[in-house]
DNA sequence: ATAGGATTAAAACAGTTGTTTGAATTTCTC
DNA sequence: GAGAAATTCAAACAACTGTTTTAATCCTAT
C-alpha cells in the first residue's frame, strides 16, 4: 500500500513467507525431527504454497541448515565476542574457567529468554539436531561449531595450564554434551521429573543450575585412573 | 536335522529370522535414525522378506522397542542387581558416590566390551533414541528407566544426605544427559576430536573418564546460586 | 501505464513408505 | 508319513514423500 515503507516488519514485506516459513520449520522440525516433518506439513502452517519451500531454500535440507542458522550464527559469534571482552578485561591475567563458561552459557541463556526470537524451541531443536545421525546435520553443526570451539578450548587451555590437552579435550566435550542434552531436555527431564517435579523450572533456571555442576567437573584434580580403572575391571570380570 | 537339538543357537532355528531382524535393524536404526531407515532395507539386510518385518513384530515400532528392549532390559536390570550387591557389601555404612556411579556405569561399559551382545552399536542408538522426538520412543525410554532411576536417586539421597532432593535430581539429570550423550558419541565428539583426535579411543576409555568428571560434579559444595545469577543478569542485560 | 522480474499457485512427477493379503512352503507334532 | 501350525513369499494396497513444471499473479522501477 504505502510506497515509501520499504518493508513492513512483520506482515506481508517481499521476504515474508520466507520468514514466516522458517518459522513454521522451526517448530515442526522440533516437535516431530527432520525425517519425520513434511514440507507439505510445514508449508500448510506457515500458509505458503508448497512449491515456495524449494523456491526460497532449493532443498529440505538445505532450509534446516537455514532454520539453524538464522539463530545458532548469531549466538556463536556472540560466545566468541564475550569471551574476547571478557578476556580484554582481565588482561593479562588469564581468565577463570567459570567466567570461561560464563561466555558459553549467557548467549545460550539469552536466547532461551527471548520468546520473540525463537526461545527454548530452538534450543530444543538444536540438542536433537546434535544427536541426529544425518550425515549432512554433522557436517554441517561441524562446521558451525569449529571455531568457536576451538577458541574456547585455547582460553580453558590457559585456565587450567597444568591439564593434559587431552584430558581437556574430553572435559570439554563432556561439557558440550551435557549443555546441548539440558537443553533439548524433554526426554530424561520428564522420566526424573516424574518423581520430583521441576518441569514448572524453565530452560533459565537449568542453565543457573548446569553451570556449577560442569565446572565442578572441569576443574576437578587429575583422577588416578589405575583407581577407576582397577575397580571397574574387577567387577567387569567378575560375570565374565 | 537333528531332533534331538532343541534349537541350533545361531543358524536356522526356529525364531532365527527374527534374531536376524533385530540385528539388521539394530545397524541400521543406528546409522540412519528411527524414521529414515525403512523395513525394506531392513528386510534385504537380514535376508528376509517385507512382510516378515510385520509378520514377527506387528509393526515398525515394535520393532524397534524389541531392538531396545532386547539389551536396554538386562543392562538396567543389571544396574539395580549391582547396586543391591553393592550395598549388601557395605551396609549398614551407606555406599559412597563413586560406588553407585560405578553401578550405573559398569554395566554399558560391559555392553560396550562386548562386541557379540551389540557393542558401541547399540550404546550409540540408546543416546540417539534419548534425543528422538517421537513420543512412542520417549514413552518407552520413560518406562524402561523409570525403576532404575529411583533405584539410583535414593542411593544418591542416601550419600549426599546434605543435597536438598531437587538439587539432587537437577544432578542426576545431568549425569544421565552426558551419559547418553557420551554414549551417542558421533557428532560433536567429532567436532572436538577434528583438532585434538582421540577418534582412536572407544568408548570404554571414554566413559573411564566420564565418571571422575560426573562425580566431581555429583560431590560439588552447594553453589551460591546469587553469585551465579548475579552473573549472568548484568551480562544478559547488558545488550538488552 | 507498462515492461520485467520476483513471487505464488495448481498440478503432476517418479519414488518410496508401512502394511495387508492369500497362496505356497516349511517345520513340527502326533 | 499325515495333519496342523508356523513361517515365508510375491504382489498389490493406498498414502505420502521431495521436487519440478507451467501458468498465473504480484510488485516495482521505468
Amino acid at each position: 500500500m504505502d510506497a515509501t515503507a520499504v518493508a513492513l516488519p512483520e506482515l506481508r514485506g517481499a521476504a515474508a513467507t520466507k520468514e514466516r516459513l522458517l518459522d513454521a520449520a522451526e517448530a515442526l522440525f522440533m516437535e516431530h525431527g527432520f525425517e519425520a516433518t513434511s514440507l507439505r506439513l510445514i508449508t500448510a502452517k506457515a500458509g505458503a504454497n508448497l512449491a515456495a519451500a524449494n523456491y526460497h531454500f532449493g532443498s529440505k535440507e538445505a532450509m534446516f541448515e537455514a532454520v539453524l542458522t538464522r539463530r545458532l550464527d548469531p549466538m556463536n559469534q556472540e560466545r566468541v565476542e564475550l569471551l574476547d571482552r571478557f578476556e580484554s578485561e582481565t588482561a593479562p591475567a588469564p581468565l577463570g574457567c567459570d567466567r570461561i563458561l560464563s561466555a558459553l552459557f549467557i548467549p545460550a541463556l539469552r536466547l532461551a529468554r527471548d520468546p520473540a526470537v525463537g526461545g527454548n524451541n530452538f534450543l530444543r531443536l538444536l540438542g536433537r539436531a546434535y544427536a541426529d545421525p544425518a550425515p549432512f546435520i554433522r557436517r554441517f553443526l561441524s562446521e558451525q561449531y569449529a571455531q568457536m570451539i576451538a577458541r574456547f578450548k585455547t582460553a580453558f587451555g590457559r585456565a587450567l595450564p597444568h591439564l593434559p590437552r587431552k584430558e581437556l579435550s574430553w572435559r570439554l566435550h563432556f561439557i558440550m554434551g551435557a549443555l546441548s542434552y539440558t537443553l533439548a531436555g524433554t526426554d530424561a527431564l520428564k522420566i526424573i521429573s516424574e518423581l520430583n517435579p521441576l518441569a514448572t523450572d524453565n530452560d533459565e533456571i537449568l542453565l543457573r543450575r548446569l553451570a556449577p555442576f560442569l565446572l565442578a567437573g572441569l576443574t576437578a584434580p587429575l583422577p588416578d585412573l589405575s583407581d577407576v580403572t582397577r575397580e571397574f575391571d574387577s567387577e567387569i570380570a567378575r560375570r565374565r
